[in-house]
This record gives structure tokens, sequence and C-alpha cells, in this order.
RNA sequence: GGCCCGUUCGUCUAAGGGCUAGGACACCACCCUUUCACGGUGGUGAUACGAGUUCGAAUCUCGUACGGGCUACCA
């Protein structure tokens, strides 16, 4: 009865892919997989002059390191292609035609002079006023305008012959209201009077957004369009679009999905440098002006915890589960349950999924991440049993991945200075003779291991009267060099007899004098 | 300005006529830990406002206010 389940991701190739379109990425793909359907990717390139170079390369890698990957796209192959828009322009033209025939469309040959004329000129021809401070291309004014509507049939023909520049736009009716029902918001209506004669095919032949969407949803067989909320204003033009080309019944169900929005207001890129906060899925870099935007992946981001956040910003699944595994989020993801009020990115909340993630992975997992982020600071070469220990003992204490460098360095580099102050004021004899008698013990240690370091240790106290407290810290000043890390036999587990007993020399030369 | 959409703790949200309005982040306190985190316990904190419908409204209706989006030969 009802068809297969297809829906489309359809970005211009203009630059970073911010939040809101990787989670529209990310409704569209759960959605998809949920229903047993077919994500497809589309590139919207109808708009020459913003095209971004390797903006398309760079889009195709933000849903590789999310792990949303499409079925179908310019790279992935289909039978519905081809994918980028340009490539298809030739079709559109005929559907255009088609309206003017039946006319719900026509040509318009007003310049562009005439139209900055009829919106803004002081003697303006449209109806500027200050209560209509941008006045459309309607009904109200087409009939004065330069168009086939205005023209008679020979001159319009002679304009046409001659390759005059001109585009076709649709002839919105002037008193029909257009009414759909929107997945997450229900039942909305327009009246067509108050919507604009939008431009359907531009002077270089190339589609607008509006034909574009219509013809490929329809020929790429989309069954659900989810979109920003941004799309809202021109869904009568769409929907119209429908009924003239390929009827209602073969339109697909819309979702227009709520914007994220940043402190204040609509979440831009701004925003993101000016308080300190990713808004692109990866970094990007300007091509132009050799600008680079920080992404979630590089500021240590987990692909896991990047779409869990991102699927919570506007759905649950109506119990209290926050975390969610992919495989989790397309069995219980349903796009009924859809907020539609906007949401506002808390990154705090973000930087929490984060550390849960990293909690939450095993050590496996984290390897070559970790590999990675300690490459960047120039720690390399490390035993795979050391990097193992090392990950297990500090990843509770990260929140993003880069923080594995600042919680596990101690364990790669010797110290060259350390907390003497924390140390020196209560140093005393009784103390330098502990670390004497502890160094002689561990020289001796054939079982080099945590516990038995500790036990050692308090053996050697309870031998002397003394009280852990008092030697606890200035071991762990000795070993690390300040007041951080996790537990002092764990990290003199996994530094070894050979180190630990070389950093408590070095820093006993510090204490005693 | 017009049109459209929205409005529950600071933030993300649950509760689709009956509730002490629940959870999470953040924040605060205490506990654990004689490093710091993690963890545990508890706390502060919200239904924008006004009418109406109803025995009863965060939930339904209307109005107001506020917020957002659109108003290009950009998507």
């Amino acid at each position: 009865m009802s068809k297969k389940v297809r829906v489309r991701f359809a970005p211009s190739p203009t630059g970073g892919l911010h939040l809101g379109g990787m989670r529209t990425v990310l409704y569209n793909y759960l959605f998809a997989k949920k229903n047993g359907g077919d994500f497809v990717l589309r590139i919207e390139d109808t708009d020459q002059s913003r095209y971004v170079e390797g903006a398309e390369e760079y889009i195709f890698s933000c849903l590789k390191w999310a792990g949303l990957v499409p079925d179908e796209s310019p790279i992935h192959g289909g039978s519905y292609g081809p994918y980028h828009q340009s490539e298809r322009k030739e079709l559109y033209r005929k559907y255009a035609e088609q309206l003017v025939k039946e006319g719900h469309a026509y040509y318009a040959f007003d310049t562009t002079e005439d139209l900055e004329k009829m919106r803004h000129a002081p003697m303006a021809i449209g109806v500027k006023t200050d209560h209509n401070p941008s006045p459309q291309y309607d009904h109200n004014i087409r009939m004065k305008m330069r168009n086939s509507l205005t023209l008679s049939s020979e001159e319009v023909n002679k304009l046409l012959t001659e390759r005059t520049n001109h585009v076709i736009r649709i002839k919105m009716p002037e008193h029909e209201t257009v009414t759909f029902i929107d997945i997450i918001r229900g039942e909305v209506s327009f009246d067509t009077s108050l919507v604009d004669d939008k431009v359907l095919l531009k002077a270089d032949g190339m589609p607008t957004y509006h034909l574009a969407v219509v013809v490929d949803d329809y020929l790429m067989k989309i069954s659900h369009v989810f979109r920003g909320e941004e799309w809202l204003s021109s869904a009568p033009v769409h929907v119209l679009l429908w009924k003239y080309l390929f009827g209602l019944n073969e339109m697909p169900q819309w979702a227009h999905l709520p914007l994220i929005l940043g402190p204040n207001g609509k979440l831009s890129k701004r925003d993101g440098v000016k308080y300190g906060f990713p808004v692109f899925a990866m970094s990007w870099t300007d091509p132009k002006t050799a600008e680079v935007v920080e992404g979630f992946k590089e500021k240590g981001f987990l692909p896991e915890a990047f779409i869990n956040f991102l699927a919570l910003l506007g759905w649950n699944d109506g119990t209290e589960k926050e975390i969610f595994t992919k495989e989790e989020l397309i069995e219980k993801f349903s796009i009924e349950r859809v907020h539609s009020g906007g949401a506002k990115f808390d990154y705090e909340k973000a930087k929490w999924f984060n550390h849960e993630w990293i909690k939450k992975l095993n050590v496996e997992s984290l390897k070559w991440k970790v590999i990675e982020v300690l490459k960047e600071k120039g720690i390399t070469g490390i035993e795979d049993a050391v990097l193992e220990k090392v990950i297990t003992l500090v990843k509770d204490r990260c929140t993003l991945l880069t923080d594995f460098y600042e919680q596990s360095f101690l364990f790669f580099k010797t110290p060259e200075k350390w907390d003497v102050d924390a140390v020196k004021p209560k140093w005393n004899e009784a103390k330098q003779l502990f670390f004497a008698e502890l160094t002689r013990n561990y020289q001796l240690s054939n079982d080099w291991n945590a516990i038995s370091l500790e036990k050692n240790f308090k053996e050697i106290i309870a031998m002397n009267e003394m009280k852990p407290g008092e030697l606890l810290l200035p071991l762990r000043i000795m070993l690390v060099g300040g007041k951080f890390g996790p537990g002092v036999f764990d990290i003199a587990e996994v530094l070894g007899k050979e180190e630990t007993l070389h950093r408590i020399k070095l820093a006993l030369t510090q204490f005693s004098n």
C-alpha cells in the first residue's frame, strides 16, 4: 500500500556543515534505517555563484565521520542519478514550460534594475510603504511588470526567439488556501494571495530550489521530506507545484524540523567563535580566506556522542534514557516525537554526553583515537600494554578526547619541575629516611604491581609509626611533579620499577636541600 | 510591516484534562577519596500573561506578550 520509504538530505556545497544540517541528516538517516528505507544524498548546486571548492568532499567526510553514510549519492551511486542538480539541468525546463502552458507560470523579462525599482526605488512600482517595507512580485504588481501576462504573445515569442534573458515564475492563485499536514506540526495553511510569484527557472536555465526540490523528489521517489523550519514559508509553493505537476497523491509527507538556536537566537558560525564552542561537525577551512573554523571532531568529540546529543536536541523516546547507541536510536526514533519548538544548543550538555561516551567505550575502541591525540603532542611509540593500562586509568577523567593528553602525559614525561611548596615545609629527616627505605624495598621487589607496592609502602609506614597521609602526597609529587593524576600506586605500576625509582631519586634531591 | 511557526526549571525535556509538575546538564551542599576527577546523597529552580470551556487545565479554545523563521534569478 504505502510506498517504500525514501528520504534525502540535500545540502548545497557552500561551506561548513553545522549542527542543524547534521541533525537533519541524522533524523533522515534514522527514519530511513528504522523503516527499511533508503537515505539519499543529493547535491543542490544550482547556484554556481555560491559554489565553494572542496565543500562537497567535506560534506562526505562529515557524514562518514558521524557514521551516517547515504545509500545513494554522487559517490555511492544509485539508480536515480545523477545526484548533482547541476547535472540534471536539462530536466527542469520541460516542467517549467509545462506549467507555463497550463497557465500556472509565466515568462518574466524584468531586468534586475526593473526589480530593484519595483521594490526599492522612491517611485516604486510596488507598494513599498512603512506598512510594506518589502513589496513582493505578486498578484498585486505582476500586471505592471514585463512578462508574458502583460506582453502580447507576438512580443513574447519575439523575445523568446531572440533569446532575451528571462525567468519563469509561478503564478500564485489569488484567493486559495493551501493546506498540508506537517508530521510534527499538524495542519498548516497559507493564503496564496500573500505568497509571491517565486522564480522557478533562472535566466541561466538553472532551476531554483523550489522547482528542483519538487521535480527531483518526484523523480527520485522521495516519500518523506524532513528539512529545516526555514523552509516552512515556501512550503505552499512546493505544495502547489506538486499539485500542478504530479498530483497531490504523489506528494511526499512533510516534516519541518525546529531550528537549533545559539545563545542569542539562531545558531551561527559566529556564535561558535564568540563563545568558544564548535558549530561544524568537522573543521572547515574557507578556501578563499584560509579561515579555519574548528569542528566537533577536532575538538575531541566522539562520533557516538555527537549523534547522541544531536538526536536528543529536539527528540526523546518518552523515557528518561539519554545515552543511546546508533542502533538504539534507529530502533527508538520516531519523527512524531520530534519537538515543534526550537532548541537552544547547550555546549556543557554536549560535553557531558562525550564524557559519558568516553567512560562507556572500551579501551580497544578508544585506543587509536588516543594514539592520535598523543601523537599531536609529540608522544609516540608507546607500548601497547602500557597504553591500555593508561587509558583504563584516565578515561573516567576525560571529557574530550584531547583531555587524554593532559591526563596521561605524566606517564610519558619525567617531571622537570616539582610542586616543592606542597612538600618542603613539612619535610624532615624521618621522611628522608622513609623514602630511602622505600627505595631499597622497591628495588628488591619482583612483584611490581599497584597492590603490592601499596602493601609494601604501608608496611614500612607501620614499622616506622608514621601516617600514610604525610607520605602519600610527597610520593605523588615525586612521581608526577604535582597534585594530579590517578592513584599513586597505579602510576608507579605503569611507570615500572626503573622509572619509578629514577623519579623518586630525582625528586629527593629537590626536597632535601 | 506582512505571513508562518513556536512558548514547562538558566539549558535540553517528561507529563497528550486529575499533579507533591518528573528526569538530565549546569549550579550549591554533604559523603567517598589525606591529589584531582569519577561515583553517591540531598538542595535551589519552571508551566509567559489574561480570559473562556470543564467538577477539574501545563494539557482544549480565544486574545495579548515575547521569541524565531520567511519576505532574492541563495539554498
